[in-house]
DNA sequence: CCAAAAGTGTTTCACGTACACCCATGC
DNA sequence: GCATGGGTGTACGTGAAACACTTTTGG
């Protein structure tokens, strides 16, 4: 009986929504549970949370060990605690939601024991516990927050060309997109650097490659700027 | 030693930033400490999680114990974890924000021994715990929020007049909105009832009243429909 | 020369913004 | 009749949306 307390506690965890981007889809990063609970099923990567280390810290941590990713974008996206979303005991969780290059982390994903693997958010199987619930908030959230707020730059390669940056959009947002329209604005913004590179290897005209020019952006945020996409 | 678990657990608490609004002013409903730590301080209301209860369900239980509020909007807010934001021990909390009919609720705050009074944001005590910047954020997510959904009815009377419902903007938004242009996009977003009555007990010409039409809202929610104002 | 995607401007319409005076009521 | 806030319309400019063809490159 290591340790003892005056009242009954809940046991606290961190999970990670983790998004990625394929030409095609946006992807969740699942673990596949090798523990009951839910043994074989599917999962959002999470743990326990440890008494020396943030709430973040603790979701960092937990991305690392079980999925090798470093250094990511990471937010906080709520707390859910249900009584029984956890059939062991009584669970709080707070969900996090990840961006990631996919192409920098292309294999990466399997540290542990356990099988990890990306599946398209449109062709998801059966989630463990009320992970489903929390995924499909963190969707929410981020289709919410792409269009204010420069975060969607995170799931790109750092250099991409316009057409990129307007499948990531379209994918997210599930919504076509005019492209002269699109272009306008984007280059409006002026938060594009454009650079003096070309795609490489493409069967067809190269084009232009960008990157986002944080610095420029912290500026115009500074003076009252407003986002929007 | 009445529980004793594997590892080590944190405290799980709520916390609840309580808006109202006044003619002048956006308000918050503190709770004066009378037990360390912080004891004499200002706080805001909230106590420890129970194991029987959703954390929405210990968010209004706190707030119904210490300020006899009931049935009031609540919504989670943020969950803050760092590591020394409580000196007796590791405690992780849930904070929410409410919004309250200040005129319903008038004298209400003030059922357990300690005292409760409401301040005006920008006008604050020196707070216990972390809890300045949790009123931070709280304030941050209002004025973002209030402008995409309908939630600053909840702080008006069931019947306000249009001034009124500027006002409560112009308070919140912290800056001056044009009287034409504010009262024509309301009444063109059809959520506002026009009701057959009229203010009372006033010194000049009395204003119309509205009621917030919360049934053609939702309709209209569903038929994809952008807020805004 | 063919396939594939890159790149480029103009018109139209809706909406945001700026702005000032008369009206109704209570005292 | 005067003070106080209630209520109303128009003109202008900006920005969103719709829309199609030419250019470049690789195979």
């Amino acid at each position: 009986m290591p340790f003892a307390y005056e009242h009954p506690r809940a046991a606290m965890a961190v999970d990670c929504v983790v998004f990625g981007l394929d030409t095609a889809d946006l992807k969740v990063l699942l673990i596949q549970r090798d523990l009951d609970p839910f043994r074989g099923r599917w999962a959002l990567p999470g743990g326990f949370l440890r008494l020396d280390e943030t709430v973040d810290q603790a979701a960092r941590r937990e991305l690392r060990e079980e999925t090798g990713l470093e250094r990511v974008f990471l937010e906080q996206l709520a707390t859910f605690g249900d009584l029984d979303r956890d059939p062991r005991e009584r669970v709080v969780t707070v969900a996090h939601y990840a961006l990631v290059r996919l192409s920098d982390h292309r294999v990466q994903a399997a540290t542990d024991a356990r099988d990890a693997a990306w599946f398209a958010v449109d062709d998801l199987p059966t989630l463990a516990f009320d992970h489903d619930r929390i995924l499909t908030q963190a969707l929410a959230r981020l289709q919410g927050k792409v269009r204010w707020q420069p975060i969607g730059f995170e799931l790109l390669p750092e250099k991409f060309s316009l057409t990129q940056l307007q499948r990531m959009y379209e994918i997210i947002l599930e919504r076509p997109l005019d492209k002269r329209n699109f272009r306008k604005k984007a280059l409006a913004l002026g938060i594009l650097q454009e650079l003096d590179e070309v795609e490489q290897d493409v069967a067809h005209r190269a084009a232009r490659l960008y990157r986002f020019d944080e610095k420029s952006y912290r500026r115009m945020v500074k003076d009252g700027f407003h986002f929007e996409l």
